[in-house]
DNA sequence: ATTTTTAGCTTACATGTGTACGCTGAATTT
DNA sequence: AAATTCAGCGTACACATGTAAGCTAAAAAT
């Protein structure tokens, strides 16, 4: 166990990116991953079915990589926006949602799975979208109790009421044409301009 | 075509009700209606395979049949909660978060099944969904407009909101234990008290 | 040079699926 | 009384699935 180690592992790897990238390939509208089977994604993937488990223990091992790596594409996406916005870009609510609508477009299917596997029949794939939002939410919690006076808990609520609104108008534009879209994205800014209005509006009449 | 046409059409009436209690009997958190096999139903109905078809033209017909009943459920509820707040009642916010929650508990697979095929790979069911979640939105439209000076767009934003975050509540609360939903009912209140007082606060800055 | 490891293959099997076909007996109509 | 309708059944078929068993060739270790 020593010298060179590279072909053989590199082979494996590859194999592996390759069966990830046919399950991702193979999601749509129309095709949820809980229905997709072992079979679809090797032929997808030009392997023999068997050939599987060198990789996954199960087509549940291999969701789960699905679930974290569209996680770590919306996240990697929505530091580009902060990104945008710290470079004095236009206000913050709108870039976000500009961004996110963005991400719906051009990686629906990443999000679908998220959508989807959210209320789905496993609770080991429910718990890992879960835990995909509540780091937003944490994120824009610190966010705004740093950029505030709320508390720890208000501002939790908040944060994660935001989150909410955004990821469901995602979910409602997947259906909806492009100038539908816009529509919807006008909608939920106004929405969230009333969860962080009201939220503040709150802040200064009682101490909760 | 005449006289009595009662035993025969009751008869089939009755075994339809059949298949549709066995197949709400066999949603749960571990299976949805999308996994759910024509066989499997008419096992639990006790009929044979092929008598199904006698009822209903594929699984897609029962599946929506199984939507429509479960938002008039749901419908039914929310008017118990509204005639319990005109009663005397207490806060309309809480009462109807309580009553929510309520179904929730008591109706957990109705639920799942509006949650599940909101975002399912079958346009037919996400729209029978939408449909059933688009009157609670127009009703609490129409109360917000008459009882406040809120314009049509607004009060239509504002209830959208209210619905998606309670309706995002009931998601969260399908796997919880009671003692966490008490805290998780204590969020989703705070989070609807954002959204009116800040519609309200800005419906009085700006005439938008 | 020899042995060990292993990614990927082929073959095979048991199980579950949707639904076509045709029968039966009882309810209904004529 | 005779004819028609039809809810429900049993049989059957073609097809897809997950995965067990064992082989092969090449890479890696000895």
């Amino acid at each position: 166990m020593s010298t060179t180690n590279k072909t053989r592992a590199e082979q494996k790897e590859q194999t592996r990116r390759t069966i990830i990238d046919a399950a991702f390939r193979l999601l749509s509208a129309d095709q949820s991953y809980a229905n997709l089977s072992l079979r679809e994604v090797t032929r997808e993937a030009g392997i023999a079915p068997t050939s599987f488990y060198r990789h996954f223990k199960d087509m549940d091992a291999l969701g789960l990589t699905l679930v974290d790596e569209a996680g770590l594409t919306l996240r990697q996406l929505m530091r580009q926006a902060r990104a945008r916005i710290e470079a004095g870009g236009g206000s913050i609510v709108r870039t976000s949602v500009a961004t996110f609508m963005e991400f719906i477009e051009t990686n629906g299917n990443e999000f679908r799975l998220l959508l989807r596997e959210r209320s789905g029949t496993s609770k080991a794939f429910r718990l890992a979208v879960q835990r995909e939002l509540q780091h937003f939410v944490e994120e824009l919690s610190d966010y705004i109790e740093a950029k505030t006076i709320a508390n720890h808990l208000a501002a939790y609520y908040e944060a994660d009421a935001l989150v909410t609104l955004v990821f469901n108008a995602g979910a409602e534009a997947l259906d909806l044409t492009k100038s539908k879209r816009e529509q919807l994205a006008e909608k939920v800014v106004q929405q969230l301009r009333y969860v962080t209005k009201g939220s503040e509006s709150l802040r200064h009449t009682k101490r909760s």
